[in-house]
DNA sequence: TTGTAGGCGTTATCAA
DNA sequence: TTGATAACGCCTACAA
């Protein structure tokens, strides 16, 4: 039968009153503040490790009105990109003494509104990290005005530090590796609906390195897709269903691709001899799928966000407005990709 | 040029002066607890919209000396496994007005230590879910003392409440899956090294089925390897080497098995009629290649162990040792298993 | 039903 | 270099 609570720790007067000074002087001793005799701060080092003294987060947090934590809001958490995002970001926040929250947030419907979700993180978390959200301009302003540092991760947001792809340059490296092999007709899976408030970069990009090729758009050919599987699945089915069918396609993350690649089979094409498939992320299985994709590190994407926002919550002012960041993609060639057939 | 903290929030006292009630009242009428009038509490709430008012966590925190949160520890945070386990418990934490932190904690070497990690989370977080950890007696008692409610998840801890597979039942179908179908070289993939503390059920089921089945083990034909693509191949190489080859391969998990059949391929054996593969997850790319498996629930498990904190937190006291609790796994059988060739 | 006031553990401002 | 002491914003006996 334990009791809950079963032991009592030390508070800083405790220390303070074994080390024969005053909790003022405890609490620059400990957060190695200047101002405090050499001899004295080691006597109450020495006294505070007895008792295993630590302040408690909350009462620090109440009295200095900073939280020392970061929120990161995600829209679908149990994906490879939130797990990449989140692995990159945790690593340096651990490192610098800064918790890490974690959020879904859902868009809800068209609206895909998510700050009302963040109601009342401005005193949990001092800074954001929006993970693929793409937020109205009167959600930008209401979450200045919350006080919260903000950064994006996945989608340029204007006011506000953004680390994303160049989507278009990666995306006409994709198709234009396409063409390149000598394709003419391919297809675009995942393509986002009309409603969303930003560009679709990987689309844009798509037509744009169908034009330099000369190859008439057809939009039959671009299939709208959620990212997942079932959304790559779906897109597959439909583009095999145009005529003639395309010799190729570009999906927009590694799990459409893959999903895609199994439809191919299931109808007996083969890949890369009938379809040639290449994705978008170099997902760690795209290796083991020898998929041909466009490398992005999120990670490195999810490790620069909390740097920068580390930095963003030092600063007294914040600019009004910023250049997104733009990280760098890079074309990997595998095996399922290559030149058309006859 | 934006300053910080533009917007004062308001508190409880402005709430209080503006319902012209005292700052107890309001305190109440806001958590919904009883003995307020229906009146005072309309007026109070409808105060409290207007001026937005939230109450201050910290501060909220600080006198209550709970938290409402919990932190969920996982050693590997960009993987599958975590991904799946923080999206089952966000949901639920969520739901129930908790905050999630995550901590990636890293077993250092062989003592695999993950308390001292956690040092100073007692006052972070009410509860604490442990992902895939196996914490010494000494570190069980640690966590018991500094008050946290403890749950784990993906292995069995003595005084701990966890959710687990059976994972010698789980190993035994799937080993058992092969014997039947006549497999009698069968190769495991990703049994641990000797000098961890707890049982390796897997293994244990795979050498229990074989047994059933009668056949003779071979200590060749288990390989070491770590829980990750670049073990399962590593793992699969040093397989193909033995004599005779194997015919059939018990991965461990998911991400291995798909690594194991790329090697296969790679050697130009054919899946499965050279050799048969099943690996442990059902990943949802698992279905994608067509990979036979069991299915475990992570994300269930996940909301379980999230659930289960939750109601422990809520407890007075607490029983001094837990019996794991079980989840279902089940076989899915898939195009990477058949009879043995010949 | 409502209000008063003390306490939660730190931080920060002034004096000393 | 140190030490009182007032915030920080909320919760909760206890009183009214």
């Amino acid at each position: 039968m334990a009791k809950r609570g079963d032991t009592t720790t030390a508070t800083i007067e405790d220390v303070a009153a074994a080390a024969q000074v005053s909790v003022a002087t405890v609490s620059r001793a400990v957060r190695g503040l200047p101002n405090v005799a050499p001899a004295t701060r080691t006597r109450v080092l020495q006294v505070a490790r007895e008792l295993s003294y630590r302040a408690d987060p909350n009462a620090s947090r109440l009295a200095k009105g900073r939280s020392n934590a970061v929120a990161m809001a995600v829209p679908v958490l149990s994906g490879w990109y939130a797990s990449q995002a989140i692995s990159g970001a945790e690593a340096v926040l651990r490192d610098c003494g800064y918790d890490l929250l974690v959020l879904g947030v859902t868009p809800d419907g068209d609206s895909d509104e998510i700050v009302p979700q963040l109601h009342g993180f401005e005193k949990r978390a001092d800074g954001l990290i929006l993970v693929d959200a793409e937020p109205a301009d009167e959600e930008v302003a209401e979450l200045a005005a919350s006080g919260l540092a903000v950064v994006t991760i996945g989608h340029a947001t204007p006011h506000l530090q953004s680390i994303v792809n160049d989507e278009l340059a990666a995306a006409e490296c994709a198709v234009g590796h396409l063409t390149s092999l000598g394709h003419r007709r391919i297809g675009l899976i995942g393509t986002v609906s009309g409603n969303r408030r930003t560009r679709d970069g990987r689309r844009d990009g798509y037509r744009s390195a169908l034009a330099a090729a000369g190859i008439e758009l057809d939009p039959e050919l671009e299939e709208v897709g959620e990212y997942s599987i079932q959304g790559g699945r779906e897109a597959m089915i439909e583009l095999l269903k145009t005529e003639p069918r395309p010799t190729a396609v570009f999906a927009v993350c590694d799990e459409m691709a893959m999903a895609a690649i199994k439809v191919c089979r299931e109808n007996n094409l083969r890949v890369p001899e009938d379809v040639s498939v290449i994705g978008f992320d170099d997902h760690e299985l795209a290796e083991v799928m020898d998929l041909t994709t466009i490398r992005q590190s999120v990670v490195a994407n999810g490790a620069w966000a909390a740097r920068t926002l580390m930095e963003l919550m030092e600063e007294e002012e914040r600019a009004p407005s910023y250049e997104p960041l733009v990280s760098a993609t890079e074309l990997v060639v595998r095996g399922t990709t290559a030149p058309p057939a006859g």
